[in-house]
Formats: C-alpha cells, sequence, structure tokens
DNA sequence: CTGAAAGCGCTTACAG
DNA sequence: CTGAAAGCGCTTACAG
C-alpha cells in the first residue's frame, strides 16, 4: 500500500504539495506537477478514500435509489447515471428498494445515507410525509427522475405524464376507436405513482371527444407485464370488449397483449394496444407507444446533481450547509419536462367496421 | 453531525466503549451497551464511514462489476446481490461497463477499486491476461458469476452452459427437427462468453443425433433482441429457413421471433423457437426456453463472498493479506454449478409434416 | 469490562 | 508556489 508520504519523498516535496498536484489545483508549478505525477505513477499510487473523504469531508459518492433495477425505465435511468458519475470520478451507491418496506425505512428513514454520500438521485420513488421530513433534515443535495412527490429544494427530472397519456389516448380516438379501456399500476403503491397522471390524461383525451369515461374499461393491477396481463384478463371477463387498450406502461401492454392473444382476439385487427415507454422490446414486439427518453433523463438529473451552480454537491459546503435555493429563480428547482413522442407500430389499427 | 464524543459524553464512558458496544462486540458489560444504545439513539448518531474505514481498514463495500444493468440477466442478478448485501450491512458500488472501453479500463486496470471495496463480484465479464494479472494484484477477495474466464482462487457461481445447450437442442430433436439453427452473440465481443459453451452444447446435441452441424445454419450477431433479429433475417437471407431455431438468449429468441413474423413465418406452426434465460417476459411471449436461476446465482454469489470462510471479504485481514485457499481442499474454488430446467411454452412443436 | 492514547492517510487553513 | 502542523472521526492494541 504506497501512500501519499511515499509519493511526497520520491518527489521530493510535502504531502501537502502531492495532494494539490493529483487533485489538479492550480497553485502548483507545472514543473513540480510533472514530478508528482511521475512519481505517483511510478509507485502505483492511488489515493484512500476513505482518508480523502474524512479529511476533506466530501465522499464523490452519490445514492441511487430506484424501486426495482429491473424493470426497464429504472434500469436504463441508472445505466446513463452510473455512466456519468463515473465520468466525473463519482462512485455510485445503488439502493433497490425492491418493494421490501424495511428496505424502504433503512434507506429513506435512518441515518444510513448520512455522511456516506454527498448526494441522492431519487428516481421513481414517491415519498410519505415522514420520509420527506427526513430527507431535509439530512441536508443533502438531491435531485428526483419521474417522482410521484416533489421533494423541496430539489431539482425533478421527467415528462408530462399527462400530456403522454393524452397523446396515446387521442391516436386511438384519432383511429376511429371510441370503446377505449385503460390499464394501469395499482394506486395505493407508493413506489410509482406516475400513472395517477396518465389516468387523467386518458380521461380528459376521452372528454374531449365527447366521451365519458367508463369505470367499468379502467383496471388496476401491478405495474409489470404480469399486472397486464391480469388486468386484461379481468377487462374481458367484463363483458364485451373494448377496441382499444391504452396501457400506463409498456410493461402492462405487454401483459396485454398476452391476454388478448390468451383470449383468441387478434392485435390490432380485434383490438388495438398502446402504452408508454418505447421499451427496449417494443420494436420487436411491433407494440405503439409513447416514447418517452428514459437515459436521458437519468444523465440530465446526474448533470444537474453535480453541475456545482445546480447540485452544488460536490462544492465543500461552506459552513452551515448549502445555501439556500430560491425557487422563484432558481431554473433547477422548476422541474425539467423532457418531450415525448408518438411511435406507431403494428398494434394500433382502426376499430373493425362492424 | 453528532459524533462518537457526543455519545461518549452523554453516556458517561470512552469512544472506545461506544465504538465496541455500537459494534455488538462481547466485551462490552449488558449494562453500559444499554445506556451507549440509548444515548446514540438519543442523539441521532450514525457513525461515520470514512472515519471508520480509515481506522478500521475496512470498507463494508463491495464492487459488483457488471456488462449492462439494462439486459436481463445481470439485472436480476444485481438486485439479489443488491437485497444481500444490503441486509449484512455492505455497500454495493455499482459499475457498468456498458461496452465503454476506458470504462473497463478504468475499473479492472487502475487502482480504483483498491482501498475503496473490500471485494468484488464479476458477473458475466471474463477477463483478459492483463486484467486477471491486475486484479490479482490488488489481493482482493472476490467471486465471479457466470463468467467466461476465472480469477484464480475466486469462488464462481454459475450454470452449466453446455448442458443448458444441449437440453434445448435436444428438446426439438425430441419434437423431430433435423434442420436445427443456431443464433448467438459475437464470439469476439470480451463481454460475455457464456455463448461459446453453449454453442459446443447445440453442435454435441446435434452430433449425437446423428446429425452434422451446419455452418450456413449458425449465425453470430450481438448479444441482444436486436441481434438476434438481424441474424435471423441473415439465416433466412441464405435459403431455405430452418425448422427450428435455438438461440443462445432469450433476448436473442425474442428477436428470432420478431424477425420471423416479419417473414410471414408462423411460429410454431413453421418454425419452433427456443432460448435460454426464462427472462421475465418470456412467459407472456409464450416463449420455450431452458430457464436459468439468475437471482439465485446472485444471492449465492453474495454469500459466498460475505461468508467468513469462504470470501473472507471482511474479517479484518490478518498482517500479510487473506491466507491463501488451498484450491484441493476450498469448497469455495470450485465452481458452484446451478441447475437448469426445460419450460416448454407455445414457441417450439412439431415441424410440418411436409 | 473499560479507558487513554496512538494512529489510520489524507486535506486544509495558515505562514511564508 | 510550497511546507509544517493540525485535524477529520473513528478503531485498536495496550494497560489495567
Amino acid at each position: 500500500m504506497t501512500k501519499i508520504d511515499d509519493v511526497a519523498r520520491l518527489a521530493g516535496v510535502s504531502t501537502a504539495t502531492v495532494s494539490r498536484a493529483l487533485r489538479g489545483l492550480p497553485t502548483v508549478s507545472a514543473a513540480t506537477r510533472r514530478r508528482v505525477l511521475a512519481a505517483a505513477e511510478q509507485l502505483q499510487y492511488a489515493v484512500s478514500p476513505s482518508a480523502s473523504r474524512l479529511a476533506g469531508g466530501r465522499t464523490a459518492t452519490v445514492a441511487v435509489v430506484v424501486p426495482r433495477i429491473t424493470r426497464w425505465f429504472f434500469g436504463t435511468v441508472v445505466e446513463a447515471v452510473e455512466e456519468t458519475l463515473h465520468q466525473r470520478g463519482y462512485d455510485l451507491l445503488l439502493y433497490n428498494l425492491g418493494g421490501r418496506e424495511h428496505t424502504r425505512q433503512r434507506v429513506l428513514r435512518t441515518a444510513s445515507l448520512h455522511k456516506r454520500v454527498d448526494a441522492v438521485m431519487l428516481v421513481g420513488t414517491p415519498l410519505g410525509p415522514a420520509e420527506l421530513t427526513f430527507l431535509a433534515a439530512l441536508g443533502l443535495p438531491g435531485v428526483t427522475v419521474s417522482s410521484g412527490s416533489r421533494v423541496p429544494g430539489w431539482p425533478c427530472v421527467r415528462i408530462d405524464d399527462l400530456a403522454a397519456a393524452r397523446t396515446a389516448t387521442r391516436h386511438l380516438l384519432d383511429l376511429g376507436h371510441r370503446r377505449i379501456a385503460h390499464i394501469s399500476g395499482d394506486p395505493h403503491e407508493l413506489t410509482f405513482t406516475a400513472h395517477r397522471e396518465r389516468r387523467r390524461g386518458y380521461q380528459e383525451a376521452l372528454r374531449s371527444a365527447g366521451i365519458v369515461p367508463d369505470p367499468s374499461l379502467d383496471v388496476e393491477s401491478q405495474f409489470t407485464t404480469d399486472g397486464g396481463n391480469q388486468a386484461t384478463v379481468e377487462l374481458l371477463a367484463r363483458g364485451e370488449p373494448p377496441t382499444a387498450i391504452f396501457a400506463a406502461s409498456d410493461e402492462l401492454a405487454m401483459g396485454a397483449l398476452r391476454a388478448l392473444r390468451g383470449a383468441g382476439l387478434r392485435v390490432p385487427q380485434d383490438v388495438s394496444v398502446i402504452g408508454i415507454d418505447d421499451h427496449d422490446l417494443s420494436g420487436v414486439l411491433g407494440l405503439s407507444t409513447v416514447a418517452q427518453p428514459a437515459a436521458e433523463q437519468g444523465r440530465l438529473a446526474a448533470h444537474i446533481l453535480l453541475d456545482p451552480l445546480g447540485g452544488r454537491a460536490l462544492l465543500p459546503l461552506p459552513a452551515g450547509g448549502p445555501a439556500p435555493r430560491d425557487a422563484g429563480t432558481d431554473p433547477h428547482v422548476t422541474p425539467v419536462i423532457l418531450p415525448t413522442r408518438l411511435v406507431v407500430r403494428d398494434s394500433t389499427a382502426p376499430p373493425r367496421a362492424d
């Protein structure tokens, strides 16, 4: 284990100078810097993160919290975030809530994040009042991606869920559908609430077309492919099938495709299906959807977090904690809304003319 | 920021005693422990990981390296690993190689892991000679999951890829197929090599049935759904289509389903398709497959790593580094092979009788 | 079972 | 531009 003293000795300077040179501080002469870098290289020196963190007061680590890394959206976001963080020299501590309440407690209510990370990114994880209070007490900078609830003072990156749902529904209306069902996730699940907005968008689009939403055509389930399957099975059991289904996510839509096929209904001839996401597999499945830029949301959120003018995660904190944000002028506390885009494939078509 | 001194003062003991009590060391009287815990609770004390790591010499952190977290297998493994690590009080540092060579270099050849983690888990990441040398030089304990290459002295958890491929191919043979194609990943890609074994299993099964593998029926592409699509398109362009396709993964198989549909071929009436994995969506797609226990592999690997008798990651290292393993007697250095299981769904059937 | 003190390996004012 | 020295907040022999 070579340490900073070894490098200092070999380079013939003090440890303070080694520290400065290695971190690229400007107050080091070019010649000295060269010698230090050469010495460090020769000794294969790597700074001890623990020591550096303890002395410097920053961890260069970000906690990334997701409901389930195996779901398309969260995996895609994390992948983009990981790249951005590592490019900038930050470590990524992964927290996968996985629907386990005690994990949630541990992460969001204990001091486990405290002193461990410089900043927090919450992806698709709406918070309860107690959790909000706790996070605020931590005093850490953070950012949320597509989370149902905002954390006061934290920037937020997301899409306009209401508009995306409206676009999807309107596409079905434009094709001539009138009997349009909606399947979505469990509204009581506290891990993801975008589908509430999506339901509103669906209902708004229907109303704009002069259609009163029919509760019997609106089925809730789990926010997964299995959930989509079950929701559609139930939908079909309720009586006359709809001519089209708007699913609140592509994973739900894939479940719907399955259930329809199982019921002997053809897509799109008998029933049209559209989702939201543009999941990796949607192209392969020929699923029409409203695409959202998942990786882009992750990348952007990471940049905002690391941006010294924005997240301030990395600047040595001024005594007394980060300067309070002015919600009126700081662009970072107003949500950053990324655009979505209708992608028409093979799963949507006009209703049968009978 | 309350620190250990505050707790010590409130509890009326030394910081050493607080440290011991909080870590559950046995050399603390019950009464003292109670007082310390109460004081810590009252002050909302959380130990500083940096200080603890610097003083104690262990980081309680594991690096988990995957090619791409968005692929089903890797996401599923990581999810299981995350749960196990956090249950045991370990942090998970995520490294997503993402096919970027410089990332690979940074992780696998620099000293970035050094002093940062207590142990390394390599998932589906075979190593070149230089990387093996480097990892060995780090002297860290580690474990590999489903990696093409072994790291000397590291335990390994995986399935028998050859047998899985044999099972899949034999299923097609048993249905009466003779003209069986194989699609798989790029053999030169250095991020995942399980498909080499899978190809061998395919060829062995054919030969056992008296069939000479036909190179024109064996197409390489990317190890993704798109790759499966392209490979199948190419396969069909080569002339008379096969009556069945064995895809080296379910993601490849899904691409094949797409390409076949695009070519107007029905599954399984015209062409049967089988994969390996039992991907989340395979049930929904009716894809026959050879299921592998991904989460179980992750869980098991994490346990082996944390097991003081196995990985030794967490014990304070005896001077001179970890005791050398005896490859002859240590069960952890022989690969742990988990079972796979044929799952027949709707994508495989006997060939047409024409 | 408990405490005083050294030490983990850095970074940061403070001086110059 | 550079260095001496204090200090970050713990853990760990060493004594008792």
